[in-house]
DNA sequence: GATCTGGGAGTGAACGTTCATTCACTGATA
DNA sequence: TATCAGTGAATGAACGTTCACTCCCAGATC
């Protein structure tokens, strides 16, 4: 297997609308197989052509896998976004997050995230991806302790740049945990909302004016 | 590849001195490069022998990945024994996670702990360790909650397991939490313990002697 | 309107490489 | 001599990638 492909495009590079079309088809094939288990001729199935036509819009599987991450970054990028852009951006990123743990989308994308996990310490790509994403969203995360205390960024980032890599951390402990058979998945998941949320109040008792 | 290998032996199944002493040569190769990533060359690098050589002692590659998981549950069996075995069950509990969480070993598991939660989802061997090992280690848990609450089995189960599933939940994640970059990990770990705590206190409280 | 041409999307067999496994063979030991 | 541990080339399968080829469409030309 080659992993010497071309390294991915930034996370603000446009993604091709057929491209961004063919990653969303081959995306449940990653779930099911695992990045090495699904073949190109599983891809080609999952997206509906050939496998030489792959080819055309991405140089490699590695780039497909990249891509698809980066992909990913931009949803994530997005929701920080609207979070900022809240009123009370405290208030919505907490929404936010119960949507994701108590979601449907927390199951399904947990295989995802698992697979991203463990790909990223052999596959240059992805590693480079999944770097990005974790240091983007602890430096959102930051980004709305700032705002939601009235603390300076630099400040905020030297006060909670734990508690951001400790709720990235959990958030995705919270996607993972619904593999766990024979376990009361929603008192779980309810646990690992109020572990947030203490965190989330530990962080508010910092705010200068009166909490937002 | 073939997945059709035969399933594992149970934990409790004696696994041959050789058989150990393959798996423990074997396992930083994995570690580098994952359960697909490593080919049978590079296991019989690391384990100093011929690639045929390692079909007298496992029927397959799969059954390779799948006995070192199950060697790794017999561990981690063995340690729960010394907890339980020891006059304050839940204070040796206490100890014995944060070595874990602090000790060098932590660093060193993380990949392997990464890959195997995602190859649990597409290799049958390692999701049947994988399975045993998480409902093992969860009892356990539920066992050594009861020993500290003096609570019978059945109602620390009702009232814990959740709590069991969340620390085992949050342990994982302090695994993989070394991953970071840019991150301040001793900090990091300080907060997923003192998670940790807490929780272990709220068990605690529901000692009905007095607390061990 | 009919025909030609160029470009782009798509095809799938062929290709070279890599893989896990097999098996005839070797050497050491009791 | 028999048994066991070990060997590594051969094997067939699977893999990701390439490439000669096809088809379609739009625009240009007659």
């Amino acid at each position: 297997m080659n992993l010497t492909a071309p390294p991915c495009p930034e996370a603000t590079a446009v993604i091709h609308p057929r491209q961004a079309e063919i990653l969303r088809a081959v995306r449940q094939a990653f779930v099911e197989k695992g990045f090495d288990g699904a073949s190109m001729q599983d891809l080609a199935r999952a997206a509906g052509m050939s496998v030489g036509n792959f080819y055309r819009y991405f140089p490699s599987k590695a780039a497909i896998i990249g891509a698809m991450v980066l992909m990913d970054a931009q949803e994530i990028r997005a929701d920080f976004a609207a979070i900022l852009a809240a009123p009370s951006p405290l208030t919505a990123l907490r929404h936010g997050l119960r949507e994701r743990i108590f979601g449907a989308d927390c199951a399904k994308d947990s295989a995802l995230w698992a697979e991203i996990d463990a790909a990223a310490r052999r596959m240059p790509e992805v590693a480079e991806a999944h770097r990005m994403i974790e240091s983007e969203v602890r430096g959102q995360l930051i980004a709305v302790f700032a705002a939601g205390t009235g603390l300076p960024l630099a400040e905020a980032n030297r006060r909670f740049s734990t508690h951001a890599a400790f709720l990235l951390t959990l958030f995705k402990a919270a996607a993972c945990a619904d593999a766990m058979l024979g376990v009361d998945i929603p008192a779980l998941r309810a646990m690992i909302a109020e572990t947030l949320d203490a965190r989330l109040d530990e962080i508010l008792r910092h705010a200068t004016p009166p909490p937002d």
